[in-house]
DNA sequence: AACTCGGGGCT
DNA sequence: AGCCCAGAGTT
């Protein structure tokens, strides 16, 4: 690539040719072979963003395939039970969105007759969805000219104009919706909105963005200025408290105890093997709670997991069951987990991993 | 070890 | 309106 940037013709709507920039861009180098894209449904398009919000597309890509596979359309999705979407969500983290991602495709079953809401005041309504999500999804999926503001959007948006703070503050983001929308052309909005994504996941990145390629090169300030690394600005620094746990590997026959989390919070809805403080007595726990009676237990090495605000150390004990009361464990909220057998159910990253890590010895 | 990400929810 | 919260991957 030579680096030159050919003048671009200017129109009313976009007297800069910013937008014509993009779209032009877009058709030569942007993505146009990503699964979500192909069909470019509401649905698809809704459950890709959704999981982008989240992790990078090369990641989600197997997620979202398996997804569509097990529910190809909205009506399989309302139809599920919580515990399965869990399931396809498992290790992806911030599991609150797959509550809201089932959540809705119920509201719009219930109250929409399973048809997509095609407006953003509908859209927005719905949990889960905010003003970019909705923007997104009636852009790409019905071609509708909406703004969209999404990390790689804030990054393209604040280089260029040089906007100082952190965008997480609400006056920086209410200026770089405003600049969003300044931008969006009345034509090939959908173009126009996937090129400015593309853009920012390959070229304008957060680190060494790769300048002498991008469309856009000619107007930045942030290049003008030489302070591409400096916008936008990072999240101000906050000093992580650490919090211990103890774990609870509680086995009988090849099966691990795990109960469900409650529906909010960290870990929302997934399941766990029982936890309790350091301090506590765990022995006495396990009879009084569950009514187990357990042989000798085994200290596993703590490890920790971090969190956006906290370290959680976990204090693993392992402890096979000796007797239990068969009358307790059949309560809601219980289950016996076995690998090979069919769980349905959410699990956290680092519990998957304690899971993993016991079969291993097992085996 | 620091950084990332859009939306919900609380004050 | 302005904070705080959520999680795993990447660098």
């Amino acid at each position: 690539m030579d680096g030159n940037i050919t003048p671009l013709p200017a129109s009313a709507s976009d007297p800069d040719g910013f937008a014509h920039a993009v779209i032009a861009w877009q058709a030569q180098h942007g993505r146009r072979d990503l699964p979500w894209q192909n069909p470019a449904t509401s649905y698809r398009v809704w459950v890709s963003e959704i999981m982008l919000q989240q992790t990078q597309v090369a990641t989600v890509v197997p997620y979202f395939q398996r997804f569509m596979a097990r529910f190809p359309t909205l009506a399989a999705l309302a139809g599920a039970e919580l515990d399965d979407v869990l399931q396809l969500w498992t290790g992806l983290g911030y599991y609150a969105r797959a509550r809201h991602l089932h959540q809705a495709a119920r509201r719009i079953d219930i109250d929409h007759g399973g048809r997509f809401p095609t407006t953003i005041d509908r859209l927005l309504e719905l949990p889960g969805i905010g003003r970019s999500t909705a923007g997104a999804i009636l852009s790409l999926a019905l071609g509708q000219r909406h703004p969209i503001l999404d990390g790689n959007v804030k990054r393209v948006l604040a280089r260029y104009h040089a906007v100082p703070g952190w965008p997480g503050r609400a006056k920086v983001q209410h200026r770089l919706w405003t600049l969003a929308e300044h931008h969006t052309p009345r034509q090939q909005n959908a173009a126009y909105n996937q090129g400015m994504m593309d853009l920012g996941a390959s070229l304008c990145i957060r680190v060494r963005p790769r300048c002498e390629l991008c469309p856009l090169a000619g107007g930045c300030a942030a290049r003008r200025l030489a302070r591409q690394n400096q916008f936008p600005e990072p999240r101000p620094a906050k000093v992580k408290p650490v919090r211990q746990t103890r774990m609870l590997l509680l086995q009988q026959a090849g099966r691990v105890l795990l109960v469900r989390r409650p529906p909010a919070g960290v870990w929302g809805g997934l399941w766990c093997p029982p936890q309790c403080d350091l301090e506590a007595d765990y022995v006495a726990l396990c009879r009084r709670q569950f009514g187990l009676r357990i042989g000798p237990a085994r200290a596993w090495p703590m490890r920790r997991h971090t969190f956006s605000h906290f370290h959680l150390e976990i204090h693993p004990v392992y402890a096979p069951v000796q007797a239990e009361d068969p009358s307790i464990m059949d309560r809601p909220g219980h289950l016996w987990y076995n690998e090979h057998s069919s769980n349905r159910c959410g699990l956290a990253a680092p519990v998957r991993q304690l899971l993993q890590d016991l079969e291993e010895i097992r085996a």
